[in-house]
DNA sequence: GCTCTGTATCGACGTTTGTCGATATCCCTC
DNA sequence: GAGGGATATCGACAAACGTCGATACAGAGC
């Protein structure tokens, strides 16, 4: 394979694409294809690990973390490699490589997308 | 079994009771337990029929449901009643029996609780 | 009482998931 | 280009999950 299965959308985005998602959750009775969406991004914070990875890096100062900065989380480091491309593959995090590190970020809009979910006035 | 595993949580709670969660998302670096009490939310939420069955329970009129009102979501009834099963142990919906119907609704403070992970002012 | 309808539980199944060790890849430095 | 550190991929395995049909339980009405 290689990359592109963000979400199984269309292979038109190449990874750490903006959400797509969602209408609120409340407002009306979810379509199938919608409820889907929303269940692979909320699939993907749906494991401590990755909710610890995430959090690591959504509060590092400047924004973004190298692999090496979060790395401690108790499990093995081909298993944060895992966590972090389901993160990616989600849409939640974004990477970038420089040098020898690589940076993850959390990709621009996740958090509105994740408020507008739960059908509150995206503060931001 | 029987009933009694609220996200793990210690047996104080009954069931539906009102969700515990959490610091946000985006403060800091969760703790582990913190984690799992999230991800145990996003999990319940992590399934599409289980989303498309919160939402119908979100969005009925009189903020509640009989089961027969939104059993109809291309599974089958087993497999409905365990979805709402699982729903229920995750503190996100309670239910209630009168007469032949079971009744469910949103759990108060659910959507606080998540928006409160999402780092925003919750605005209700 | 019996019967019928609505909901929950049980037992079994195939699939997906999280984890690991081994190994491959990338890129910097010497 | 050889060596070495940082990440990613591969292959395997046990555990958890979603699903079903069969069945049990609960309440209403006869």
């Amino acid at each position: 394979m290689s990359n592109s299965e963000t979400v199984g959308l269309p292979v038109l985005e190449p990874e750490g694409a903006a959400v797509p998602c969602c209408p609120p959750l409340t407002a009306g009775e979810l379509s199938v294809r919608d409820a889907e969406r929303m269940a692979a991004m909320f699939k993907a914070l749906s494991d401590p690990v990755r909710l610890r990875l995430f959090s690591k890096v959504a509060s590092h100062p400047g924004g973004e973390a190298c692999v090496c900065d979060i790395q401690d989380v108790g499990v093995s480091q081909p298993t944060v490699s895992h966590h972090l491309k389901k993160l990616r593959e989600a849409g939640l995090l974004t990477s970038e490589r420089r040098g020898t590190w690589v940076y993850y970020r959390v990709a621009p809009s996740v958090v509105a997308a994740m408020s507008a979910m739960l059908d509150l006035p995206a503060t931001t």
